[in-house]
DNA sequence: CTGTATCCATAGAGATACTG
DNA sequence: CAGTATCTCTATGGATACAG
């Protein structure tokens, strides 16, 4: 996790392109691309899609996310715990019961995620013919 | 990249939940979730962003995205373009000169991504401090 | 310049077993 | 129920070399 190479928090500071653009930093150590890189991650997406409204037990959030195995749950719930955006709630009851909840934050970032969701809902055949048409194409300059 | 477990592409159908709510289909074959799984990558993020507006070459893109390899800029690419969301223009020229520009699709998913973008940029220092907080506070149970 | 083609290391992720 | 703790394995992705 820890780089090494800088030691202070760099913040991402929008500069200048080659065409005058202001164009987001894209430096690997750049804060904003190590949040990215968790939030635009397979698993944190659909957690956040779910927990929309809703507080959920962590065996109702594995049995919605199909292919979620139970150390990928958890990994992710504590990830997203430790950003602030995902809150845990242990009911001191036995069995143990636990609940997860969007933060503020996360509710915050849920809208975003759900504008991509439906995009991708919206746009979806669009792309399999994109696709289709690419693999049909591909298959021709072969003969 | 073929599963061959199922045979026919299936679309993803929002169904209701326990309770009530209509939810997104999170099956694992479901073509949404592919798409997402896509789209949500690392690198395809950064690729789509960059590409906002103005079309630009293999190696500047290679130059603005701080740590990706030859490979997986191609890779990338060569995804996108397939997904029909990157157009890609070789110029028969020598030496080579390739252009990649978003298509229409491309541009109105890059709505989408930007907005997410935003909001990591809004919302940094607060799942900076979130961090800070959790490491503290787990520390402090330790002791 | 814009790529392929290989090889190889490693992190991600599944499976399984065990615990409070 | 809601996790840890291991072990293992595979896919992802980096490094390198070569080509049109």
């Amino acid at each position: 996790m820890e780089e090494g190479t800088s030691n202070s928090p760099s913040y991402c500071c929008r500069t200048e392109d080659d065409y005058g653009v202001l164009q987001w930093d894209t430096r690997e150590d750049c804060e904003v691309r190590q949040i990215l890189d968790r939030i635009a991650d397979k698993w944190s997406l659909l957690v956040i899609a779910l927990l929309d409204r809703h507080t959920m037990r962590f065996t109702q959030l594995r049995r919605e996310i199909d292919g979620i195995s139970q150390r990928m749950l958890t990994t992710t719930l504590r990830q997203l715990e430790r950003d602030g955006l995902v809150r845990r709630t242990v009911h001191p009851v036995v069995p143990p019961r636990v609940d997860y909840a969007l933060t503020p934050l996360g509710g915050s970032l849920h809208k975003t995620i759900q504008a991509l969701v439906d995009w991708t809902e919206e746009h979806q055949s669009e792309i399999a013919a994109a696709r289709t048409r690419y693999d049909h194409e591909a298959r021709e300059k072969i003969n």
